[in-house]
DNA sequence: GTCTATACAGCGATAGAC
DNA sequence: GTCTATCGCTGTATAGAC
């Protein structure tokens, strides 16, 4: 099992090559470049373009499911949205070259009133209600969501500034100031 | 002067239709429909699609100075960075279908790296030079650059979520609370 | 299951009549 | 200055050999 089927080899390029260039403008053949086989051979796997978009939107859904549930193993609530925050440190190079892989591709999804939009918005939701869950562990039951929204919200903004000016050190500030805040809404 | 000329209205009609289906997306039998001209005409005002959208920026642009300084007359620094904390309330039904207009263009471009990316970001450097000369104006010399990047961070992140979950309801909180946060930080 | 070859549509861009 | 007609290219999707 050195090397997974191509079926994953393709949802693995194609997840690369949609947040790095947008959906739309990702063609067959850059997929096929990047894996290594033909594009006549796509239809053995998926019936169409957008098939191999839900592919990738399921598999980031998988993903972000165990990233998730990695950071609440062992960890207080609080630094567990502290793992939330860091994210963005620790991803500082391609957020700024890129932005955040999830915004864009809901922004581009939503635009265009894509059928997939909803599952790409799920993602966001999978964050959002974690989140959520964190807050309410630390007793902010009645405003859990409203916090949630607002550390969401913050690091979708930076994360289009970093990208527009390509300056990760804003996502690092970014980083600080929302441990801060974090501090101050929920002090020890 | 019924009707501006034939290379204005392209222009008008290929802004609206940039913003609500991306440039790439957006193809040029669209833009004839939308302006009742044929497509082979457009050769005769622009020599390319990046020219007309080189157009639109430079529109964009001053269409934003406009509203920079129509917001600045006769008002204190306070009620002018109140002016532009309530664009998004005014505005909220376009960003909640189609996102913000400048920030989505400039994120479209950057990841393309597209030629006019920088014409693009400019449109935000007008808002962050303009913010931060208020704050300045306000007392906040040594931290108005941090405070106009949080001020153009906070709407862009909840344009972003107003967006994917089509909700305008998420901008006329952010203005509330923006509002508030303003009020703590420059107090009058 | 993978390949080559190809059909078909849409794109940006050009040429030339009016 | 505007139109129609068309070129060349690229995209998705399909057919059929191996």
């Amino acid at each position: 099992m050195d090397q997974p089927d191509t079926r994953q080899r393709i949802v693995i390029a194609a997840d690369q090559l949609f947040y790095q260039h947008g959906y739309a403008h990702c063609s067959f053949s850059q997929i096929a470049e990047s894996v290594g086989v033909s594009s006549g051979n796509f239809y053995q796997h998926f019936s169409s373009k957008d098939d191999i978009l839900a592919a990738v939107i399921g598999q980031r859904q998988q993903r972000t499911r165990q990233m998730l549930a990695g950071w609440s193993e062992g960890r207080t609530p609080k630094a567990r949205i502290q793992c939330f925050i860091r994210m963005f440190e620790q991803h500082q190079l391609q957020i700024s070259r890129f932005g955040c892989p999830i915004g864009t591709l809901c922004a581009e999804l939503t635009r265009l009133a894509h059928p997939h939009a909803p599952g790409a918005r799920q993602l966001f939701d999978l964050m959002l209600h974690w989140l959520r869950d964190q807050f309410v562990e630390l007793g902010r039951v009645d405003d859990a969501d409203t916090l949630a929204m607002h550390l969401l919200a913050s690091s979708q903004g930076v994360a289009t500034l970093a990208c527009t000016y390509q300056q990760p050190a804003l996502l690092q500030a970014e980083v600080v100031r929302l441990t801060e805040w974090l501090d101050r809404c929920c002090p020890d």
